[in-house]
DNA sequence: GGCAAGTAAGTTGTGCGCAATTTAAATTGG
DNA sequence: CCAATTTAAATTGCGCACAACTTACTTGCC
């Protein structure tokens, strides 16, 4: 009935089966909201060079690395080629990529930087400064929820 | 260069600046990773009621209180009517819902449960067992991440 | 060598999320 | 009372996510 206040810190004896499950949905749903809120804080920040959100990581493991395979950028970011196929051709529409079919193994298109792309990176250094200013939060707790949800990512990746 | 050791407990002296921005990074794709992943652990489960993630959310709130408006709803679960028009449109053709103009008020429409609607809540309650199950996250450290979301959460809401 | 199994990328279709706009109704202020 | 503003829901359009499938290439295994 009571959706609002269920912080309950030290409950135990009453329903503590049923107040898991409760609790359970407060914990996917508040990462889901978190998640959704994050995204939407990004955009008009990363507005300001013309990608989303996901082009952005897109585009930042390819500074850290490249050419990559499709396969590779997808295993760094947990996607299939169902998502980064189209997500790869607008940015190749910005000329910030170019795809290169290899030739040891024609399977496999590597995804190269251009120069655009690559100076790219300097303006959006901008941004991550910016963006924890907005989040606001403690260094601490930040590092503390990063290394929760990872936990939590690599459970789900077990039971696959 | 390095993306994966970046755990960092007590840096202080050498880029304190730039690891901040690095570990920024790591927190929203950490989050966004983890979001994704539960939404597709729900997928499975949620199969067997015929519903959605999103729509699952949406039901557990109306299964709480019902009649709502669009509105009360979108504000529970921070979604505008972009979103939640279609959503609810297709909570109606599976005949879970339905939708009444307030006589009072007739920019208002109050979403109601159906017969079905309300059954579909018996249904739905061996899922959240199962999710935990799948989770395998210690109680202790799931109301952590949890808390740790909704302080983001809020601190993203407050500035806009 | 040849074919079955595996793998990489692309395609198709559904359902979000959200910005921007539209439509219509209610409220407010003069 | 009525024009201006505000509010609620719907609409439009774009970009994810992902399941399911297809296409094309490679690798194993006999």
């Amino acid at each position: 009935m009571n959706n609002e206040a269920s912080q309950i810190p030290g409950m135990t004896d009453l329903a503590s089966e049923d107040s898991e499950l409760r609790l359970e949905k407060q914990v996917c749903f508040s990462l889901y909201s978190a998640s959704n809120a994050l995204v939407r804080a990004y955009k008009p920040l990363l507005k300001t060079i013309g990608l989303t959100y996901l082009q952005y990581m897109t585009m930042m493991v390819l500074w850290e690395r490249t050419p990559m395979t499709v396969k590779e950028i997808g295993d760094k970011l947990h996607l299939d080629s169902g998502t980064l196929t189209p997500l790869l051709k607008r940015l190749q529409d910005k000329e910030l990529i170019k795809k290169v079919r290899s030739e040891k193994d024609e399977r496999k298109v590597y995804v190269h930087l251009t120069e655009q792309g690559s100076q790219l990176e300097d303006k959006a250094k901008e941004i991550p400064g910016a963006l924890m200013c907005k989040v606001g939060l403690p260094i601490e707790q930040a590092v503390q929820l990063k290394s929760l949800a990872d936990l939590l990512l690599k459970q789900l990746s077990k039971s696959e």
